[in-house]
DNA sequence: TTTCATGTAACTTTTAATGTTACATGATTG
DNA sequence: CAATCATGTAACATTAAAAGTTACATGAAA
């Protein structure tokens, strides 16, 4: 199964963005990325509609963040992409004839609902903040790593 | 993102097999999920080795189920297909440098564990018997309103 | 007016599931 | 034993969605 990891990106770009503070380049973030910049005008886009991020032309352009990081949370963004499916799963039909079928759609997709919600409950809880917070204490840590590196030579 | 269905296809697979009681040949199974002979074996050979199913080349051949339908869970089912994976979503890297997305990894990681523990837990609480069950209130159901139905002529 | 940046259409590539064809192997039946 | 039936499997083709690429239009700033 092929893995959707427009999510995963698009985090990743609004924390260097927060980050920098400054209008970046789709240029700029591709290269974070490792990828297109057309891919990430492209992902960025739905982020504009739904008022998460700005974007402006010519020189000194680029794309900003419209809102705070606590005020944004991964539910949020996963919409903004249009809500891609969470589960990798899913049924040969939607409406099946066949009465085991039937049953078999019931059963799964009771449980992927369950397992949805969770997901999506928990997407809403967290906040680019979060993220950002968790991103500071990584850079802390290397920090100290790099000072005791220092030190002992 | 394209969806893997071979844990409901086996599943619809399996409660007919348990419902035959007789041998039932990759054709004939292929016929209830509307596809090809070789998907039926190439899907089934997994659940052979697992020990789920068996087996048997030339007249009266075909398959059959190896234990009982309350001896197998939905999670022996997914196991034997190679435990696919049940999150659509995926990270962009596993191992990244950048703080950020290590950052990322780390909250996207532990809502998708999250998840798939309880899908996963879901799975193996759930046996094939009490699909088998659903599928005979179904029956049961649609038996009632023929017979209102009929009577009703 | 040149340069820089986004906006977007159209196309190719990639990847995994799914579907198909062809043929070998083994079991049953007449 | 030979014909038939069924699985076993390799080697393809097809499909669908993400991801990547190319080309060019649009608009803003220097």
């Amino acid at each position: 199964m092929k893995q959707d990891s427009r999510l995963s990106a698009t985090l990743h770009v609004l924390l260097h963005m927060a980050d920098r503070g400054a209008p970046m380049t789709s240029e700029e973030l591709a290269v974070c990325l490792g990828t297109n910049p057309v891919v990430i005008r492209r992902t960025m886009a739905g982020l504009r509609e739904t008022g998460l991020v700005r974007s402006e032309k010519g020189h000194g352009g680029g794309w900003t963040l419209a809102r705070a990081l606590d005020a944004i949370t991964l539910g949020d963004v996963h919409r903004a992409l249009g809500e891609p499916a969470l589960i990798a799963l899913g049924h040969r039909s939607e409406s099946p004839q066949c009465l085991v079928e039937q049953a078999v759609n019931a059963a799964l997709g009771e449980a992927f609902a369950e397992a949805e919600a969770l997901l999506a409950g928990h997407f809403d809880r967290v906040r680019l903040s979060d993220l950002a917070a968790d991103f500071s204490r990584r850079f802390d840590e290397r920090r100290q790593v790099h000072a005791k590196h220092d030190k002992a030579l």
